[in-house]
DNA sequence: CCTTAACTTGAGACTCATTATCAATAAGGA
DNA sequence: TCCTTATTGATAATGAGTCTCAAGTTAAGG
């Protein structure tokens, strides 16, 4: 956890900007959940805890963290997009149910390679990539 | 393109909609090109043709067109989605300039089949899917 | 510890894509 | 053609996310 707090410390340092009770809330707020949330559900969830933080914050908060791949964004296609902490979790993708919105992770280190391939074929330089399938989950159908 | 318009009345048929020449117009718009582009463009476009049509219609006719596949919806992850007919295109997904916009399509079976495979581990049944590799472009690095 | 300049915060206004509303209009079956 | 019902379009509403700016904090220098 400390380990985390010095990670954000030196990625607002190397941003030029000043590190905050605010933002550090926001950061263990995102790390204390598996789950994949919202900006509103963090708000709230902070909120609740009775850390009094704005709505405006989170985002501008999550928007560093994201920026230095410490939280994934990712859009569900519907709604706002969702939030996960990516420390201490290995890479994987989405795959999201269109009835029920659960959402499971899957990996495939050969889809992984294969984009890289892609990537290389039509001289990008890849940064990241959106991978999610959608479909009727085994509960819905 | 007779046979598109054919397609056009089916699908409305099937979901108990009427043929209107403004949903016409809306389809035939979407397949004169095989842009990327996004429901005000394509508002605009029929709009200095002369036809009227407004921009409700050509969401609305849009998310009929998306719902049976004969548009696709692309989220490109800023700013409106984008659309693509599917008539006579084979399937493919995208990799994005994040500096640029430019975006190019590439096909690899191999992960498609890979996508097929997730989905059937985790018994969903695979009704679409996302795949977008965002990086930079030759021209912008 | 104080001062000061610069950064950050929060509340709410704002943006912009998309959706909803609803009166007027058009489609298409009898 | 008439009549019922769907559709259209102008505009209001929505909702996620961003911007604004006065007031509050931070931290570097003295």
């Amino acid at each position: 956890m400390t380990n985390n707090l010095k990670k954000l410390k030196q990625v607002l340092a190397k941003e030029g900007l000043r590190f905050t009770c605010q933002r550090e809330e926001v950061w263990k707020e995102i790390l204390s959940s598996d789950e994949h949330r919202d900006a509103d559900e963090i708000y709230h969830s902070l909120r609740e805890k009775g850390i009094s933080v704005s709505r405006a914050t989170v985002y501008r908060t999550i928007d560093v963290l994201v920026k230095y791949n410490m939280v994934r964004k990712l859009d569900v296609g519907v709604g706002p997009s969702k939030f996960e902490h990516k420390i201490d979790i290995s890479h994987h993708d989405h795959i999201i149910c269109m009835k029920c919105g659960k959402i499971e992770e899957f990996v495939v280190n050969q889809i992984e390679n294969l984009q890289e391939r892609v990537a290389e074929e039509y001289s990008f330089k890849l940064v990241r990539h959106i991978h999610q399938l959608f479909g009727i989950c085994k509960d819905c159908q």
